[in-house]
DNA sequence: CTGAAAGCGCTTACAG
DNA sequence: CTGAAAGCGCTTACAG
C-alpha cells in the first residue's frame, strides 16, 4: 500500500473529475458544488489519500517546513527551548528540521547547502558561535530569520530575549532584603552581552541601595560546573570576604555550593547563593537553590509564532521581543 | 538572489548544453567529456547554483530526509541521543525532521500525515507511550524504521539497545566487592523491559555470591526526582536496614542521596549508592555519583548509521544492535 | 461550477 | 558523448 501510494490523479479518476476539482476541495479555493465536494471528501477519506508534501512544495514553491540552527544539543535548557519551538511548529502543520554545529565548518557547510536548496521555508536560530553575521546575510537575502537570543546580541533582525538586566536586579535585591552586603559574583563571559546586562542589573539595585559592590569580589567562569568549582575555591584561598553568591548560571551555582559546604560554610547562613536559568537541577540540588528563572521554553514558543505568523504574511517585529526573568526563591537563599 | 534562485535550466543555457548533460555532472551518471563536464562545474560553483531539494525529491521519489519521533525533549537525555542521530544524518547529507509527542492524540496524527505525505525516507523512533504497535505496523507497511530500544521492548522490526543486564551485574559485582550485602533497590516501573532485566542482572550478580537479596528491600519508583526521595525516605521510615542504594536511574539515585545524608547518613561508609544512565549530573553530584553508563549518544548513531545504511541499500539487521553499558565508578561507591 | 494545459525543477529511459 | 521528451504529483491562471 506504502509502495503504491494514492495521487490525486487516483482520486479524481474514481471521482469522476478532473485534478483541479479534486485540488480544490483539498484547498478550500474556488466555488464548487457542494454536493461533488462533499463525495470527493468522501473519497478522500476512503482512500487514505493525503497529497505528497514533496510535489506540494515543488507546485507552491514552498515546503511547510522550518528550520532550527543551534550550536550544540548538549547544552542543559537546549532540549526545553527545542520543546518549545516545536510545539508550535507541529501545530500549525508544519515540520521541523534541526541543524547542529558541532562539526564546525563541515557542520555549516551542510547547513548552508540546504538553504540554497530552499529545503525550508524560515529558520529558528540559537547562534552557533561567530555565525551571528552569516545569519545576518541570510535574512538580508531575503530568508525569514527569528533568533533566539540567549546572549545578548540585539542584532538586527527579528529576536526574541529576556530581560537579563531585571532578572539580575531581582536577584540583588532579593540579596540585599536578606541583608547580605558582600555578595560574590561568578560571571559569564563578558563579551557576551547577557553577561553584561546580568553585571549591570545586579549592581544597580546594589546602587541603589548606596553600596558599591567590590570589584575583588567579581570571578569570571564560562558556565561550566568546573569554573564554578573553581571559582569557589579561588574565592576562599584568596580569603575573599562574602556573604552571598550569584553566579550567571544554575551549574556554576551548584558547583560553588559544594565547594563552599565542603569548606564548611553553611548554606544560607553563611552564604546565600542565587543561579540563573533555573533548569531542573536548580530545584533537585541540595539545598534547593535561587535562582533567576530564563522562560527558555517560551521563547522558543515565541520564535516560532513570530516566523510561522511571518510565514503567514504577517510582517517580523523588528524590535526584539522580550520576555520576563523572574526570581524563583528557594532554600539557598532562606533555608 | 534568493528571490530568483538560478535552476539547471540557467546553468544548462549558460553552458549551450542540455539539462540533461548538467543532470549527469551533477549525479556523475553516464560517460561525458570530461573537459566540458569541468566547464560545467566551474559554472556551476560561478552561479552558486544548488539542486532544489524539493524537484530533486519529487524527481527520484525520495526526500533526503530522516525522521526522529520522539515522546517529549524534556528527558535529560533526550538530547544526547538526538545529537548521536543528527550527527550521523548529517554527515550523509540528509536532514533531521524531529517529531514530538507531547500534545497526545494531535501530535500523532500530525506525525502520520507527515507520513502519509511521504516528507521523508526513514524513521529513528524512541516510543512514544503506546505506540509500539502503530511503529510496527509502519514498519510492515515499508517504512524503513530503527528504534532506539531504551524500555527493553525487543520489537519485532530493527532496534538498536544497551545491555541492561550485564550493566546491573556490573552494579553489584562493584557493590558486593565492597563487602555491601544489603543493597536497597530503587526501581523503575516493571511493565518496563529494561527494569526487569536489570533487576535480573543485579540479583544473579548476588546469586552467584551465594546471596538472596531480601525482597523488602526493593522500592519502585518512576525514574523522577521526587519518587527517588520518597523511596528513600520509606526505606527509612521503615526501619529498612540496608549498607547501599542501587537506583535504576541518575535523578533518583542523586535524590536518594540527599535524603540520606539529611538523615544522617554518609555516603560511601554508611551507604554506597550507584545510579544508572551516567548523565552529566552524576559526574556532577556531591558526592560525584557511581553510575552505570549507558551509551545514549552511540545508541543513537548507531540507529541512525542502520537506517542510513538501509536506505543505501544494505539490508537492516532483524537482530538488535546491542551496545554496552558499563560501570563509572565515582566517590559515592568509593569515595 | 469545472476542466485542459502549462508549469514548478529536477531525473531518467530512450534514441542517436 | 549528448539531447529531446516524458514523467514525478501537485497548483494555478485561463477559458468556458
Amino acid at each position: 500500500m506504502r509502495l503504491v501510494p494514492v495521487t490525486i490523479a487516483d482520486v479524481a479518476a474514481r471521482a469522476g473529475v478532473s485534478k483541479t476539482t479534486v485540488s480544490r476541495v483539498l484547498n478550500g479555493k474556488g466555488e464548487l458544488d457542494s454536493a461533488t465536494a462533499a463525495r470527493i471528501r468522501d473519497l478522500i477519506a476512503e482512500m487514505g489519500y493525503v497529497p505528497s508534501a514533496r510535489a506540494v512544495g515543488l507546485a507552491r514553491g514552498r515546503t511547510r517546513i522550518v528550520a532550527m540552527l543551534l550550536p550544540s544539543l548538549n547544552w542543559p535548557w537546549m532540549g526545553e527551548v527545542l520543546q518549545g519551538v516545536v510545539e508550535v511548529v507541529e501545530s500549525q502543520g508544519y515540520g521541523l528540521l534541526v541543524f547542529t554545529c558541532t562539526r564546525g565548518d563541515e557542520s555549516l557547510r551542510h547547513f548552508a547547502s540546504q538553504v540554497s536548496a530552499q529545503s525550508f521555508d524560515g529558520l529558528v536560530v540559537i547562534e552557533p558561535d561567530g555565525t551571528l553575521d552569516y545569519i545576518a546575510t541570510l535574512h538580508e537575502q531575503g530568508l525569514p530569520v527569528v533568533l533566539i537570543d540567549d546572549r545578548g546580541h540585539s542584532p538586527r533582525f527579528p529576536s526574541v530575549r529576556s530581560t537579563n538586566h531585571d532578572g539580575a536586579r531581582a536577584a540583588a535585591g532579593h540579596l540585599l532584603e536578606l541583608g547580605r552586603r558582600r555578595p560574590l559574583i561568578i560571571a559569564g563571559d563578558e563579551r557576551f552581552g547577557c553577561v553584561r546586562e546580568r553585571l549591570a542589573g545586579f549592581a544597580e539595585a546594589y546602587a541603589r541601595a548606596g553600596l558599591t559592590l567590590d570589584a575583588a569580589l567579581r570571578l569570571d567562569g564560562d558556565f561550566t560546573y568546573e569554573s564554578g568549582r573553581l571559582a569557589a575555591r579561588r574565592a576562599l584561598e584568596h580569603g575573599l570576604e562574602f556573604d552571598a553568591v550569584f553566579a550567571h548560571n544554575d551549574v556554576m551555582a551548584v558547583a560553588a555550593m559544594q565547594v563552599l559546604r565542603g569548606a564548611g560554610r553553611r548554606i544560607p547562613e553563611d552564604v546565600a547563593v542565587i543561579g540563573f536559568d533555573d533548569l531542573p537541577l536548580a530545584a533537585q540540588a541540595d539545598p534547593p537553590l535561587t535562582a533567576v528563572r530564563q522562560p527558555v521554553r517560551e521563547m522558543g514558543a515565541a520564535a516560532a509564532r513570530a516566523l510561522l505568523a511571518h510565514l503567514a504574511g504577517t510582517p517580523l517585529p523588528e524590535t526584539p521581543a522580550i520576555l520576563p526573568a523572574t526570581l524563583t526563591v528557594r532554600a539557598s537563599t532562606t533555608g
